[in-house]
DNA sequence: CGTGTTTGACCTGCGC
DNA sequence: GCGCAGGTCAAACACG
């Protein structure tokens, strides 16, 4: 009894913390918001100014010329790491085939610049999340197109690149319409670059390997991989080795598990779904456009942040999206979209810290140990249905550090393993991560947003079950 | 023998 | 319509 009552004695104490911290945290999303804007205005006054070097090289833009829109956070302007060149650029950007639904259905962050007004969110988020009321700036939305039925978010549930295609360009009723479904259609990806001298980098997941391919431009073949934890797992993986670096391997993942995912494969998957759905999210939202010269959308935000974040890219095209996380470089964790569209954001998750090869990339491993380790109920995750999975797994990434690093303050001695029984991170990483997430506002906006979405998504889906 | 990989053929989309 | 390139299939093969 009495030790009942010291329970609850601690669970309230836990409770009024968490309350505590999440008023903090809002009241810091809000000023970040006010940065965010101030940057996004900035930007838009003078677009030319600040070129977002690691997502375009000169090949890029040749490649693809669509619609790009790129938003830079922070100032971190190398060439490379963020940029794929023109053989694996060409490699995520693969025009392939794809055209899936992919992780319509999820919890999407996206950016909706200098939409003529209707940048507000939907409202049903809005009221989940009433505190935490998004800025026009970033869209969070769970996708507007309202109905969003949560169970299309299976990429699983439309055959990959085939069924799905139907993205009949016939009429021209609407072009906006026609457009959101074309960009539904699209097959999210997420591109991973990580130094690594294994042929395939282990990230938690079964995958066989079903063909392989030289592309033009890479002398290394490109190989195909599918996810055979689940029999209908629709998840693709293409591997294929960096063209001017061959200690770098390229990671590009395709689609949404669905099945329950080992825990050493949550933080990747989980990531993944994150940026794919971000992606879309980003896609099927209107921007600002710059310089509409052949039809080319550009747009690009720099933050006054500090210079962990780097040039953050995000494009769209007709093809795929990508975006692509660039572990290759210390202190950078990048999110890009190269290929038919880039977005790149380097951040502090790898600071000094080299992914090891068969080691998953420090920005998931963080993510996965921070999110392990700090949560109050311990694993989220692993208690999540498959489904809940699909719905929540695009937060993971960034909110999970975020959130276990703001609420608790601290990190957690704890290191979560991968059944594989890979070290994940030094508990260092994820002191350096929570310096990255405080000390850059570009970022905290962004996992802010992400946070918020998290919340509003997770209470529909709450509602929905 | 079962499972996974290799590899050439085939399919599809896209640009010219 | 044609050719090219990316993506997938499936038979053959290798391995434990």
């Amino acid at each position: 009894m009495e030790a009942t009552k010291a329970e609850m004695g601690e669970v309230r104490e836990e409770n009024e913390r968490l309350k505590t911290l999440l008023s903090h945290i809002v009241r810091d999303y809000k000023s970040l918001q006010m940065h965010f804007l101030d940057a996004v205005k900035v930007k838009e006054r003078a677009p030319d100014d600040h070129k977002a070097p690691a997502a375009e090289p000169d090949d890029d833009e040749a490649d693809e010329p669509e619609d790009l829109v790129s938003l830079s956070l922070g100032t971190r302007p190398k060439p490379n790491a963020g940029a794929p060149r023109k053989g694996h650029d060409r490699t995520s950007s693969s025009s392939s085939s794809g055209a899936e639904t992919g992780n319509d259905g999820q919890l999407s962050l996206g950016l909706s610049f200098a939409r003529g007004g209707g940048t507000n969110p939907p409202s049903s988020d809005d009221d989940d999340k009433a505190s935490l009321a998004l800025p026009p700036v970033l869209n969070l939305s769970s996708d507007s197109s309202g109905d969003e039925p949560g169970h299309v978010q299976q990429a699983g549930a439309c055959p990959p690149s085939k069924a799905c295609r139907s993205s009949s360009a016939g009429n021209g009723a609407d072009d906006e319409v026609l457009q959101q479904q074309q960009q539904a259609n699209k097959k999210a990806r997420v591109s991973v670059r990580v130094k690594c001298d294994t042929p395939t980098m282990n990230d938690g997941c079964q995958w066989r390997k079903y063909g392989q391919k030289i592309s033009k431009g890479n002398p290394c073949p490109r190989a195909y991989y599918r996810c055979t934890v689940a029999p209908n797992c629709p998840v693709r993986k293409q591997v294929q080795r960096c063209v001017d670096d061959m200690s770098i391997l390229i990671t590009t993942y395709e689609g949404t598990h669905s099945h329950p995912l080992p825990p050493a494969a949550t933080a990747m998957a989980s990531t993944t779904s994150a940026a794919a759905a971000m992606l879309v999210s980003g896609s099927t939202t209107s921007f600002a456009h710059h310089g509409g010269g052949g039809g080319g959308h550009h747009l690009r935000l720099t933050s006054a942040g500090a210079g962990m974040l780097g040039p953050t890219t995000i494009s769209t095209a007709s093809s795929c999206p990508t975006v692509t996380l660039d572990l290759t470089a210390p202190h950078s964790l990048s999110l890009m979209h190269p290929s038919s569209s880039s977005t790149t954001l380097y951040g502090g998750a790898a600071a000094g810290y080299e992914p090891s090869s068969r080691a998953l990339p420090a920005a998931w491993s963080s993510g996965y140990l921070a999110y392990g380790s700090a949560a109050p109920q311990p694993y989220y995750a692993a208690k999540s249905t498959p489904s809940a999975f699909g719905h929540f797994g695009p937060m993971s990434m960034a909110a999970r550090p975020v959130v276990a690093e703001q609420m608790y303050g601290h990190t957690t001695p704890y290191l979560q393993r991968p059944s594989g029984g890979q070290v994940v991170a030094p508990a260092a990483v994820t002191d350096t991560i929570a310096k990255a997430i405080t000390s850059d506002p570009s970022f905290q906006s962004v996992l802010a947003a992400a946070i918020t979405s998290y919340m509003g998504r997770s209470g529909g889906a709450a509602a929905q079950k």
